[in-house]
DNA sequence: CACCCCCTTGACAACGTTGTCTACGGCCGC
DNA sequence: GCGGCCGTAGACAACGTTGTCAAGGGGGTG
């Protein structure tokens, strides 16, 4: 910029302003400024300028992992409504590790984010108080944070899907309905668990349940080992699109019993018979949860907010399958 | 940073010393400062701190379309190769862009990235060349730059893929054979137009060639006119993902011609038949590109590199139906 | 005992930008 | 013709950090 001010003969005050559009300036001389500007190549030096003015008009995501089209979708909302406002988004994947999470809430503070949406994986985020206090608001969704802090989130509902679910399949007269979810400890696990043990009432079977991280192997066992109950179950509801997925899978080849899977995925209406899922929103959840944070960075300090987005059950065959 | 010092009864200079983990302070003072760091829940302010040192730690990268799986991939592998070397990945969509490709490119190195990670979207980058020529490298991926910009560059073996899905149906006995593609301009599309019209040779028929840009509506009025043929083909090549997707959605519930996909995709193997593919690697493509450029940010000077990433097909039924 | 060196610490400037305040000249109205 | 106002421009400090250099004190050596 100084380069700019001497080739253009003004001040470094008059570049400054020319860069940020101030008025008063002379037209001609913004133009001889305009003309340095280019002839030099210069771009303003954003750290400086946040330095300086101490907004970066940044923002930071910790989700996931972005090759999981539910997070990508999420991350893609995100990043369309900061760009609407003029901001950067700033992401990165947790795998599913708390000290990642927290290492990543760490960096992004550290380069001053003006506020967060984190989609968090640990259960403990007293560490976000210090930022909190210092004014960086922040939305958590998909997932509440740990007990002791209060903000903003947007959650999908969970139980109401896994509900939806159970319904539909007794409604199709099954009664044994076995579920497959994630940890237990993963809220949206343990929320749909909940949903689907009240729809089912006393039809309820624990040895009907099995839950843990995805993985081929995992699925393969606890399928094995429902399938081979004395009385196995008709009918399976998958708690997320990644267990559904890994279901379908391991099932290829036998014969199938009727599914539900919560969270719908690219081809499910492809497959035969088609998946019936009980769908999230997952760019709505992005949407709202920036919008959200937008509001606050804009003022509003009004209580937390806990919007609940609806799920839709969509049935293409799967679910529809008799007893 | 004046906070803790003062709390804990040093010089500034003493905070940073500790901060930054420099030898040369004294195990009590530094244990000193530490308590006052975190009792004031102080941390460094990166921007004041790039400012001063001159570098980011930080990597730019454009793509695409987060929410397109390919490009979550290769987003995913280069977050992990840029964390690795301590750095951050900041990120955008192109969305097909030329004039949002740019901006977010100005944005980055605006914000002084050590390094760039581009997916083109337009075939002019002359106006990278003030940031190369200041020493920001850039590798490009998956497509190369407009001609007069010299850099690495990480490519799939598109028109080897192609011949690879041609010759393969070929051999099953078909000799007419359609080829969906996308917008002749992007430089993939016609790369594997290029490798497909090889590899048929007299078998070549442009009546058989469709290139525009996914869509439902589009992909259907190809395939209407495709099947509508005197000589109708008897095998489909679609050129990437969306396409083939779209294009089996398309062909749902129709006799099935022979199809081979460049591009994987998840379910493929689930569908019936499974859908032969010739499967590029994103993750490989991203891991590559990063490695590259990190050997740049540490010094390599050498001229530019242009590894071509090898395809492989995948046979899953839909590729070896009879003609 | 004097000297030197090392260990530890601090003072200070500089990074590039912007907010504040001041200065200059011309124009208007009285 | 004079005072005051406006439009334009510049000087200067400050943002929070770190590199450079220097200072103080303690221990070892000749």
């Amino acid at each position: 910029m100084k380069d700019v001010a001497s080739a253009a003969g003004v001040a470094l005050k008059t570049v400054s302003r020319v860069v940020n559009g101030e008025p008063g300036v002379h037209p001609g001389t913004a133009e001889r400024v305009r003309a340095a500007i280019d002839l030099l190549g210069y771009s303003r030096n954003e750290s400086a300028s946040v330095l300086r003015r101490g907004r970066t008009s940044t923002v930071g995501l910790v989700i996931e992992d972005v090759a999981d089209p539910f997070y990508a979708a999420l991350s893609r909302a995100v990043e369309d409504v900061t760009t609407g406002y003029g901001c950067l988004l700033l992401s990165g994947s947790s795998s599913e590790e708390p000290a990642r999470e927290r290492e990543l809430v760490r960096t992004f503070c550290a380069r001053r984010v003006d506020g967060l949406i984190v989609v968090p994986a640990g259960d403990d985020h007293s560490y976000l108080r210090p930022e909190l206090d210092a004014g960086t608001p922040a939305v958590f969704v998909d997932r509440p944070p740990g007990p002791g802090v209060d903000v903003d989130t947007v959650l999908s509902d969970n139980a109401g899907g896994a509900g939806l679910a159970a319904r539909h399949l007794v409604a199709r007269g099954h009664s044994r309905i076995a579920f497959l979810g994630d940890e237990p400890s993963i809220f949206t696990a343990s929320r749909r668990l909940h949903g689907y043990r009240a729809a089912l009432g006393h039809l309820y079977d624990e040895r009907l349940v099995a839950m843990r991280a995805p993985s081929l192997e995992g699925v393969r066992a606890d399928l094995d080992r429902l399938l081979a109950l004395d009385r196995p179950p008709t009918a399976l509801f998958t708690g997320n699109g990644r267990l559904t997925v890994t279901a379908l899978r391991v099932l290829g080849g036998r014969p199938a019993p009727a599914l539900v899977g919560f969270d719908d995925f690219e081809l499910a209406d492809l497959l035969v018979p088609g998946v019936t899922v009980v769908a999230q929103d997952p760019a709505g959840m992005g949407r709202v949860a920036a919008e959200l944070l937008f509001r606050r960075l804009h003022g509003d300090t009004g209580p937390s907010e806990h919007p609940l987005l609806p799920v839709r059950l969509i049935p293409r065959g799967s679910g529809e399958l008799p007893p």
